[in-house]
DNA sequence: CCCGTTTGTGTACAGTTGTGCACTTTATAC
DNA sequence: GTATAAAGTGCACAACTGTACACAAACGGG
């Protein structure tokens, strides 16, 4: 028998480890609770690996999440601005965008998901983390909306308000979406029919606005 | 000396234990982590109770959860057949309907943090529960919307669309206004701006919607 | 090949959790 | 006033939590 090793020290796997952790992290997110009640054991139990294992990688949990977060977030930044740098918009822009948001949002679920329910429910840096990515992309669609030739004259402040409108929106439908059945091909159809709709609409509002219209304030 | 009570069985307070059950999970809720990740022996000390005698009232924390839903949905749904029963809509309107509003929830600000907490991170009945009380607004303003004159002849399906628009966008409005410090006149009056604002475009919209418009699907 | 560093293991411990049980107190109905 | 039900208490216990510590294995550079 060449090596039926001892009792302790068992599988190499070098640095696969920590993936594993983040995996693991993300499988029971999916197919249980929230990220932020998730216990530091059950995940490196799910790892296969002894719970002191996890301080080789993390300091706490927390740092975890924020890893996690990072991840989530990196791959999605990129492809909005390959997107952003199509051609100008138009109805069928709106469509196409929507479009890839959707698959991509349905090739990451487990992540889109981890920070759907962290968004409100998480704790106060990692709710704040989010919400600056957020941010960042209202203040992008905003400034690609600057050049759109009749928002000339809609200022800066409504501007912001419209991107965040169209954000906002798109957020919330992703939200919905995930609460589907991952293989409810008709359900997540009709939400990305009914995204399009909404951000179409919108424009169509955007389309009408005057910076100084309302009942001067 | 009169009655310097024995050693056990404390105060009579009579019912008051389930409230301050109640009101011991809201506080909870407000100041630290969304109900979902709160232990019956928390809520229990907090209420000033021993832990068993939670069973009294509920048996188990999610239906104390259920219960919550319940108390904080109960009268917004009450106050919007209210508001509802005014006038026909206008501009003027749309300013009054966000103001009775977002007073509302500033004055019920508890409970709109813990239902906002439970919408995505909550248990899988506790987000079906709240979900089907948005679907009812939404249900309730379509109907609404469906006699304005210039929307005769947009078909349910968008006026379904149309409503749930308004009504997402409040929502995430009213989540990021419970982000900021209770205090945060400023801050608070700006969201208010905003959401006016944004429903207004939203009108714009879908003064311009026909059912027909698009790309053929 | 050897030796230091990184990574993973096992054991241990004190704190917290939900809940069963037998008990006392309080409220209420007669 | 006294009996009965409802509400609250105290104790116990097994399960689970985060983390400290000393040790073992694997890796990688020399």
């Amino acid at each position: 028998m060449s090596r039926e090793t001892p009792t302790r020290g068992r599988r190499p796997k070098r640095g696969r480890t920590r993936q594993a952790l983040m995996d693991a992290a993300l499988d029971l997110v999916a197919k249980k609770a929230p990220f932020s009640s998730l216990s530091l054991r059950e995940v490196t139990k799910r790892a296969g690996v002894v719970p002191t294992a996890f301080y080789r990688h993390f300091p706490d949990m927390s740092a975890l999440g924020l890893t996690l977060l990072d991840e989530s977030f990196r791959t999605l930044r990129q492809m909005m601005r390959e997107v952003r740098q199509q051609e100008l918009p138009n109805e069928r822009m709106i469509r196409g965008s929507m479009e890839t948001f959707f698959t991509y949002v349905r090739n990451n679920r487990t992540h889109f998901l981890f920070v759907s329910k962290e968004l409100y429910g998480g704790s106060a840096t990692m709710r704040q983390a989010i919400r600056r990515e957020i941010r960042l992309f209202v203040s992008e669609l905003a400034m690609d909306m600057a050049r759109f030739p009749f928002l000339v004259r809609v200022n800066a402040e409504d501007l912001q308000m419209m991107a965040s409108l169209v954000v906002n929106s798109v957020v919330a439908l992703t939200q919905e979406m995930l609460e589907l059945d991952e293989d409810d091909e008709a359900g997540q159809h009709e939400m990305l029919i009914m995204a399009e709709k909404q951000v179409r609409l919108i424009y169509f509002g955007v389309a009408q606005w005057r910076s100084d219209t309302p009942p001067r304030t």
